[in-house]
DNA sequence: TTCTTAAATAAGAATAATTCTTATTTAAGT
DNA sequence: ACTTAAATAAGAATTATTCTTATTTAAGAA
């Protein structure tokens, strides 16, 4: 855990380093993301940002998130696609996701399946499931990018 | 692991017991659904369907696969709603997440941070992010069910 | 078996989330 | 200040999901 400025000088930094360009829109849109602990969706960064910066669009908005998990200053977090994604397994069991293709594989595995629920948690949720989410890149979809030069 | 044809069984026995209809478009829904292994979206099982059943609509898929989570014989892989959440938090942490606000909280443990990948997924996947997902109803949420008779 | 009725469905409209296209603007190096 | 590739704004397009409404049907009752 580090303080906000410091965040943001890094910021500055990594946009340096990765070679993209540090405007306006970003920044506002970097400092929303670390104030926030909501995990915010593009759409609630969008407004709360909006009334500052009134002419910024939507779209730069998603394209800037897209940028900032590409260049490791935020993450998306876990998710399986724009859709959802069902299933009629009603195991036990855990996911791995390739975020290229989008395929799910089930995991298997007892340690996985003994995890606790932390107290300050299960005091404050009614915990209805617990799964461990992995997400890589598949075998198919690593060769398919060697490939890729 | 069981058999198809029990699995079947059941589903009938549970359509019953919860006072849902039995209709053919459930029927092959259910079916399609534990004959896959892709964790289809409601697009894809409607594609697969459309078959055999050429009648059926898009919306019914959504609203049975809807009934066969409620009714508890299939379930939604884990997500986080209908749009992507993002955060600028890239400490080793994890998430519990309400199913009915949608509110996503941090989780720090430290044996989370230490599960292992097991190495029949190691050797097909590169893994890149590894997170326990909770689900559950927060504290509030609850609450507000409780006074809701 | 036929009748009744609440539940379920089909169809299409509506809404919501995200991405694409294109013309314009701008950050940042020269 | 000049140049240029990158980034943005605006609006259209696409994709996923939900809603509305009229019709059909499963399943229990007569």
């Amino acid at each position: 855990m580090m303080n906000k400025e410091r965040k943001i000088e890094l910021f500055k930094e990594k946009c340096q380093t990765k070679g993209i360009k540090l405007t306006p829109q970003r920044l506002l849109i970097y400092e929303e993301l670390i104030n926030s602990t909501e995990h915010p969706t593009a759409e609630r960064i969008y407004s709360s940002i909006t009334q500052k910066f009134p002419t910024i669009s939507l779209d730069t908005v998603h394209r800037t998130l897209e940028t900032f998990c590409t260049i490791g200053v935020a993450t998306m977090a876990e998710g399986l696609g724009n859709s959802k994604r069902f299933e009629g397994n009603m195991d036990n069991h855990h996911h791995v996701h390739c975020v290229q293709c989008g395929m799910i594989h089930d995991v298997y595995d007892a340690n996985y399946d003994q995890l606790l629920v932390p107290p300050q948690v299960s005091q404050e949720f009614k915990i209805l499931k617990k799964i461990v989410h992995l997400e890589g890149i598949c075998r198919k979809c690593q060769t398919e990018y060697e490939n890729m030069d």
